[in-house]
DNA sequence: TCCATTCTGGTACGTTTGTACCACAACATT
DNA sequence: AATGTTGTGGTACAAACGTACCAGAATGGA
């Protein structure tokens, strides 16, 4: 499995545009044909890059979960605003690629071939609230309110402003600091 | 579209049938046939009680809503652990059903013919946790940090038992109280 | 330059899909 | 008993699907 620069260029082109159409349509949207009109390749491209279409699809989400992953330890610990900034970003930005995130997390419960990546991704949220890991069990109680904060801004959009995602977060990190 | 109680029956059939067939495969696993044959009626029925794949799909959703609904608000408010025994059943007794629920989630949030059942499913949660409004902003916070408890549960696995699932709804409560 | 590998893009095939249709059985109402 | 509504189940069909195939273009090392 491996390919020129060119074709390379050709995969990434495919991987991109599953990210595209899970937004856009969610998870039933995705199509040998679909992706490929996307991409703007043949459908034959699909099939070739990508021995299956759950491969394509596995690919995808792997790739998605590392930028995921990559985005919370690349945040400052301990910088709340920035935390926020980012949270409020990830949700409004493009409302669909999260939602399709969070698909894919569920796809990932029933895949096992996903489920390591998954967990590493769930995970990183706790690594960018804890950074040293001294107090595992406050992150872990405080990453379960920004994860329910997180479905909230997605289905209610509600906090609405970075301001208020930053005092929730806020509430939740100084409240669940007394009980670890 | 009103049908003779032996025609009820047969449509409740075909929707107890989905969620069964969506719990063991998944959103993608919906299709008339697949759904008519877990019901053990003929194709026929699921396109004459529906007039299409996403008003089955829709309605099916709606009555798993509302019997979550129904679970969440039969709650005594303030038992933890009838509470705590509430979450571990629905996750572990069947959790291909509780993935699905989640999953019907996100389909809501996409189909707007199922957002205003998601809001309703997902304050009743609040309303299980703080019955008589009293502590809203309290009622918030926990009910974050509970939905990232159902994530967790759902798939690491953890807490595994009722006694440590009691235990951290308990910190959740009693460590965001501080902050309401 | 030659040749083997890699990549391209069009096509084809067998399945499964959503949905429509229809002849008929069952039923309720008069 | 007659009649109109409602439910039944088999079948049909066009579309979309995953995937396989292949002739040839492009590419890179000898």
């Amino acid at each position: 499995m491996t390919f020129t620069p060119k074709g390379e260029a050709r995969r990434d082109a495919l991987l991109d545009a599953v990210l595209r159409v899970l937004a856009r349509d969610g998870s039933g949207g995705i199509s040998h044909r679909a992706v490929s009109k996307e991409a703007g390749v043949p459908l034959a491209a699909a099939t070739y890059y990508f021995e299956s279409l759950d491969d394509l699809y596995v690919s995808a989400l792997k790739r998605a979960t590392a930028e995921q992953v990559a985005l919370f330890e690349g945040l400052v610990s301990g910088d709340l605003r920035q935390f926020a900034e980012a949270l409020y970003d990830w949700v409004y930005r493009d409302r669909g690629a999260a939602i399709a995130q969070y698909e894919l997390m569920f796809l990932g419960m029933r895949r096992d071939a996903l489920r390591e990546d998954a967990e590493h991704w769930y995970r990183s949220l706790e690594c960018a609230l804890d950074p040293q890991g001294q107090h595992p069990e406050h992150a872990r109680l405080v990453s379960m309110g920004v994860d329910g904060l997180l479905l909230r801004m997605m289905w209610l959009g509600e906090p609405a402003t970075v301001d208020a995602v930053e005092a929730t977060v806020r509430d939740l990190i100084s409240a669940t600091t007394s009980a670890s």
